[in-house]
DNA sequence: CCGGTTTTTTACCGTTTGGTAAAGGGACGA
DNA sequence: TCGTCCCTTTACCAAACGGTAAAAAACCGG
């Protein structure tokens, strides 16, 4: 809603450069708040992996803030959008469809670590600039799935879990690859099926935590 | 080895009120660097914080780098220490050894956050100024204990399991109380009791998965 | 109390950084 | 040809930052 960063943030239409050129700076910022973090990163680096000059970056953002506040709303949706679809598909089991969002989340670590490591950033930080985000959006989110498992659980479609720490590790699993990726990259013996073995290992984990007991 | 912050890095025996002020300095640097990270802490923050003025700190370390390096080294053996007594203990059913370790690393997630923090954030960043940690010392112990894991699952004493990813989603689940403790906070709806139902769940995921099947 | 060493402070420096002012360029209609 | 609107550049600034010089203060054995 208010992460315009043309010079005025009102409801102008929004030119075709100017989307384009936003676009650039997005995708500039990204790579450079994901490597070196908010503090770390410069409206130089910026400006020159998007290929301008930096009074130009502040011509179309306010404010290196501006600039990351406009990176992670825009993000946000993206990144929860596996976390929305939980549920939604009709006629679905619970295991499955929980495996498939762990499955996805998997996928998005590996194929989207940039993002990964923005957020996990921020919230290392202390989230300064999401905590608004965190309440607004993620908590009904959070909570409404959290409602969702457990009736599930209720229901005896999945094996007996906390709903809330669920969440918590399948998210830690994952964007471990991401986030970590300095490390894991360092110890990991083979990297050419790291991938794969992720994906396998990962599966058995949540697999053998959620599928349900038999029962009596 | 080389974490001397005195003036010249030799031998010296190192009197006792150096010891307290690199003491206070380092500990004032934690809460700093975990917590802005690197690039956002400042030499200003950590003499504020340690009680002395930016210069006195300079002259007991050589520069902010090597606080960050010397906190680094300081810490790396404290934070390894729990792995390195993985599968020591004479007679201990591999099981148990297993659980009591991812025990023990969760304990220190809630117990030392900051530390979590500062390795999250340098491993996050690259780990440029731990690379040489990550060949030289974590690596060894991360591949003899990987051999270990894996004899433990040929003898039939574990489930099957990939050592590698067994051990990065361990590391994954538990830091994340300390890395994200910002989110997690923000979405958890019963604090008083989220660490202990967060041992909890942690010991199920685990357990199910490492839990030799019956044999045949 | 003294002389030398260690520790701490004051004052300062050069660079980097986020951000601004203002002028220039290009496209387009009248 | 002129004006004008949107975009871009050049030149610049004040603050913050890591780090240094050198003098003052505190410490300590004799």
């Amino acid at each position: 809603m208010a992460e315009d960063g043309s010079p005025e943030g009102g409801t102008k239409p929004l030119s075709r450069i100017q989307a384009r050129n936003r676009r650039r700076i997005l995708e500039a910022a990204l790579d450079v708040f994901s490597q070196a973090g908010f503090r770390g990163a410069t409206l130089d680096q910026i400006a020159e992996r998007a290929g301008m000059s930096k009074p130009n970056v502040l011509y179309y953002f306010d404010s290196k803030d501006s600039i990351h506040v406009a990176l992670l709303n825009a993000l946000m949706s993206r990144w929860l959008a596996p976390l929305e679809r939980l549920g939604t598909r009709a006629g679905e089991p619970p295991l499955d469809a929980l495996m498939a969002y762990i499955r996805r989340k998997l996928e998005m670590s590996f194929e989207m670590p940039r993002e990964s490591r923005l957020f996990a950033g921020e919230v290392l930080q202390g989230a300064p600039r999401m905590a608004p985000h965190l309440d607004s959006t993620l908590k009904p989110l959070f909570d409404e799935k959290c409602a969702l498992i457990r009736r599930w659980v209720d229901e005896g479609q999945l094996a007996t879990v906390d709903p809330e720490h669920l969440l918590y590790s399948i998210w830690a699993v994952t964007q471990h690859y991401a986030d970590f990726e300095a490390q894991v990259g360092a110890l990991t013996a083979d990297q050419a099926t790291a991938r794969e073995r992720a994906a396998t290992h990962v599966d058995a984990l949540f697999f053998r935590l959620l599928a349900p007991r038999q029962k009596t």
